[in-house]
DNA sequence: TTTTGGTGCGTGAACGTTAACAATTTCGTC
DNA sequence: GACGAAATTGTTAACGTTCACGCACCAAAA
């Protein structure tokens, strides 16, 4: 006699799952109605209800994900771009934004680029789009990273976070970099620094960028003398070799620094050519990275919340993505950043 | 006369994306020969084979990964159970297990634990599992995510990577915590301290705890006087307090911090002590985080490879999930770290 | 009474892929 | 030139959901 139960092949596999069949018919109901149960379907009678989740539990059923993504066509995934995630900005916002998608009902799947090759970002977008992501966030603190995401597919729902810029290819959510500059170099003034030098990231990223005009500015409106700018990278060795050239020059008494690594080996340089902080010279940076309290002196420097930003971010594309499939204008949300004032900065000698 | 071409529900939707069968007709083969095409599988005629890839090609054709999974039950995603994720260490393991993936052709997705209590790690799993992963790493500096391991169901193998400790609930793959605190410790020895004092991280995390054994074993080995420890935090604060306390002790003259945040703030304390570094307390930290370099003085520190931590432990998980069903005695590898010495370590006065 | 409409549930058909097996062709060998 | 084996292709049936129906049933409206 011919078993009932179809064995899974072989029977040398695991056992079978137990799936809203089996379900269905301990509860005794269609698996339709298991289906009802299982997504909140008002049409279901209380008793029923209780019935059929009183047989989810005894099974310890679960929900095939693959199945529902078959017919539904959403996975219930976000993706996020990636780039440079190890650095403290980043793998904040990667977090933050992975917990406000927990909430959500979200999983989320990530793709690092480690360079921004153009073909390198489309790989990454590819993949995701392969898994079915219902909407992509990308970290992006390059412009390239945002305008690849026009390679998205059309129709899915897309957000830059975390520079970005100004760019048609996605809404992004982003630092009010030249605000945060301003509050920095204002400050500086405000000791009564009679200008304000500037030890600046790299050129090719907004974030940087922004952090000079928003200096630049303040300066200008304030009538200072605008100093040469000289682009680096983000790390204390960058500002280590721009330490050195500003250490040397006796009119630099007050330095903004585009982040707090930068501000570190500013920091450093300057202790090496025996300029004191802040008695001699004063030092602001820029992200207040958790040790900043502790750099000698502690650093004064402008905060940027990274969890909330990574929590607007993903408010944005949930927003988008409930939206009707018009295409939305394109917006950009800033957040503001604060001053978080500590030793490193005085007035002049 | 009815539509041959069943219209996408409503019309309303997006255009039906191109599916096997597209492929298939425009290639003038079967689905299934499309589907060996795909697979790489041996048997298919080179001139078919070109045929159906020029029709991929050109239909842009992208296979739908959620058929693929339920029918194979094989996801070829890769869960990371992921904790305190935004400090350097884990965020660089996160991201070496990525590519790692990446390149044996796996998705990751991610599941973040805030806290420890045991509820959030299962409900972490669960989420894992209802996404169908073929396997787990868990980011596990405490052994309580270890531990929680052994909640995965049976069946999904699991890794523990970076700190782990010994656990049956899974194989793991760490630093060996034990011998770079022997280097530390050895380190200052050579240079002619009489003892070394330490500045612990949190006692209830295995690294924390392998780091005191290996420098208590090391000065015990050597004849020296083991004083006292008192654990602490990850942070440049605790370094602060614990600093402050060892700087106001004249006998004080080496000092080996569990990791290199601490090392910043038991620098600080050290400064405003008025005890120089090194000439009068010599400083070894732990990790050689990015900018280590930087400090005032540049810091002499163990230096632990993330990145290697993280393409052992995507080693290990594919090698077992490959492995047959019988359960491998759960192992342990253990990378070397290595001494980078710089400016903070020196004879005693 | 008949109609209308809303509950509460079940039935059958997708969704797009791979697995199993059958059918056909090709090829080497006697 | 025939035969068996191997290579190549096609056919059908899963996989586990959700969706679009349809069928009872019951209450309220006509």
């Amino acid at each position: 006699m011919p078993s009932t139960q179809p064995a899974s092949h072989g029977d040398g596999g695991r056992p079978r799952l137990t799936v809203m069949r089996d379900v269905a018919k301990l509860a005794g109901v269609s698996h339709q109605t298991v289906s009802r149960v299982l997504n909140n379907h008002p049409n279901v009678r209380q008793e029923t209800r209780l019935r059929v989740l009183d047989a989810m539990e005894s099974l310890n059923y679960r929900r095939n994900l693959a199945a529902r993504t078959l017919v539904t066509r959403q996975s219930h995934t976000l993706g996020i771009i990636g780039f440079e995630t190890t650095l403290f900005g980043p793998a904040s916002l990667l977090y933050a934004i992975e917990s406000a998608a927990r909430d959500a009902g979200y999983m989320v799947s990530i793709a690092s680029v480690r360079d921004l090759e153009r073909r390198h970002v489309v790989e990454a977008v590819d993949r995701l789009t392969q898994h079915a992501v219902d909407g992509v966030i990308a970290i992006a603190p390059k412009l390239a990273v945002t305008n690849a995401l026009a390679q998205v597919p059309p129709g899915l729902r897309r957000v830059a976070v975390g520079g970005a810029g100004e760019s048609d290819a996605a809404p992004a959510v982003g630092i009010d970099n030249a605000a945060g500059a301003r509050l920095a170099t204002q400050h500086l003034l405000d000791l009564g620094h009679a200008t304000v030098h500037h030890a600046a990231g790299p050129a090719d990223w907004p974030e940087a960028h922004e952090r000079i005009e928003g200096w630049r500015s303040t300066l200008y409106a304030a009538g200072a003398v605008v100093p040469p700018v000289e682009p680096g990278w983000w790390d204390a060795e960058s500002g280590y070799e721009r330490g050195r050239q500003l250490a040397a020059d006796p009119r630099v008494t007050a330095i903004f620094c585009a982040n707090d690594r930068i501000a570190l080996g500013v920091l450093r340089a300057l202790h090496e050519a025996g300029r004191r902080v802040p008695e001699d010279v004063s030092i602001v940076g820029f992200d207040d990275m958790p040790d900043a309290g502790y750099f000698l002196p502690p650093l004064t420097t402008v905060r940027q919340d990274f969890g909330e930003l990574g929590r607007r971010a993903l408010a944005l594309l949930l927003e988008h993505m409930a939206g009707d499939s018009a295409a939305q204008p394109p917006h950009r949300i800033l957040v503001m950043p604060h001053l978080v004032a500590r030793a490193s900065s005085a007035p002049p000698p």
